[in-house]
DNA sequence: TGCTAGAAAAGGTCTGATAATTGGGATTGA
DNA sequence: TCAATCCCAATTATCAGACCTTTTCTAGCA
């Protein structure tokens, strides 16, 4: 055998070419440089342009779509539109994280303990008085749901988030609507409520509602961690199993 | 003007045939009816099996492919192999998220807050001898790493990242994962660490670890959330501004 | 003026062909 | 016999072009 010299030589990668036209195009969104509302040039003036094929073009363009960088319509004066991925996008990709890989609720219950004191505290702090009207509003419509399961259910979820929007922080927020759905659907499916536990959250949201009207930061967070705790330990079956002695 | 019936007809949407049939094999992979590392029919297959024509079946899989439901090989024996979306699908739209909406380091650090005290108490739970050993293991290098801040900066990433995987709550994880990129970035940017600093990082981290190895739930939890707030309350360079009290 | 039919513009779909990539089998040479 | 090499087949990637569907605009007509 002869010898050799050594191979410098490192593998190579071969991009395709809608994903080097698709990154492109997202990395000009990124950057600002495509403003959300921009309309692209049409498939086939980014074929002249880009001098590919309208195939790969339309690759790329499917690939940003599912991304939510772009939406397309058809018909004249359609197009691509820029967008920006909003938390609906990471909301879908975390779901369906969720639903394949089999989370089980009490991780997602866990998440909720862990995210929702923080969200509390900081809506006390930023609540804007239309976000603090809107949580105000939809308390009540709860104190008066405690009769209609499903609309308790909804009004309850309703609360929570808009309490998470009024938070002023978005990807707590995004994860926090993320893991909504899920939350609400493995409950639908094993849990139910009895009207003592209802009437039971309807007095722990209202203390937590009365210290973001206050702005008492720490009163939020304290009493939102009392509340989805117990939510968590009901909902798992484990009372008593070492509370989070705080 | 004759009188006419009362419009029954609601907006009709016409889906398109590539989401169809990504619907369909999405739906397939998600309720466990094609396996991960299953291979799908070639694409000439799959248009013989839909009608439909090579375009959309392609199409189809493009997006498949960008959600992360599956791989795509060229080349004999290649095809589409099924597979989950994982935590990187989550971690690459949070971060796309992060850097459209320009999220402020504050509230990602915020988020930061929230979620590794909650982590750190779910490894203390959770953490088998292996993860604590590797803990232990980067812990070590962290302590001889204060002087290269290079290298300080990666292994103190590693090691919170460690803690995470410890905690057994996906969700929680990939969260951590999700922001741990953005962050970095951003304060590469723009901050600067003492080597004060960085030992007084080193024995934060030293009672964290110890907490838990001896699975110690609550102390765990609290001396996580007091080095990730004091980061926090150094990095918004917001020392004084109401220091979470608890 | 108001309405309608058609043209125009855009994406959606289909068809067929060719290129590039990859793995395996056949071939060949020592 | 065995290892390196060459060739072929299967598969995706790309291209080219045509036609269809949807939507909007417009010109002409009543």
């Amino acid at each position: 055998m002869t010898s050799r010299v050594a191979s410098q030589i490192v593998p190579i990668v071969v991009p395709k070419a809608s994903d080097i036209l698709a990154n492109q195009l997202r990395q000009m969104i990124v950057q600002g440089d495509l403003r959300p509302g921009a309309l692209l040039p049409s498939e086939r003036d980014l074929v002249t342009e880009s001098g590919l094929s309208r195939s790969s073009v339309r690759d790329a363009l499917r690939v940003l779509e599912s991304e939510g960088f772009v939406t397309t319509k058809v018909g004249r004066s359609g197009g691509s539109i820029v967008t920006l991925p909003g938390r609906d996008i990471v909301a879908r990709s975390v779901e369906l994280f969720v639903r394949t890989h089999g989370i089980r609720l009490d991780s997602l219950l866990e998440c909720r303990v862990a995210v929702e004191p923080t969200l509390a505290r900081l809506a006390a702090r930023n609540r804007s008085e239309a976000e603090l009207e809107e949580i105000t509003d939809l308390h009540k419509q709860f104190e008066m749901s405690v009769g209609d399961v499903q609309l308790y259910k909804r009004i309850n979820l309703e609360w929570h988030l808009a309490i998470a929007r009024s938070s002023g922080n978005e990807p707590l927020l995004a994860l926090m609507e993320a893991i909504t759905m899920p939350i609400r659907d493995a409950m639908d499916y094993q849990h139910v409520t009895t009207p003592e536990m209802r009437s039971h959250a309807v007095r722990a949201h209202t203390v937590i509602l009365k210290a973001i009207r206050d702005q008492d930061e720490a009163s939020a967070a304290r009493r939102m961690e009392r509340h989805v705790t117990a939510y968590r330990d009901v909902a798992t079956g484990s009372v008593g199993r070492e509370p989070t002695r705080r």
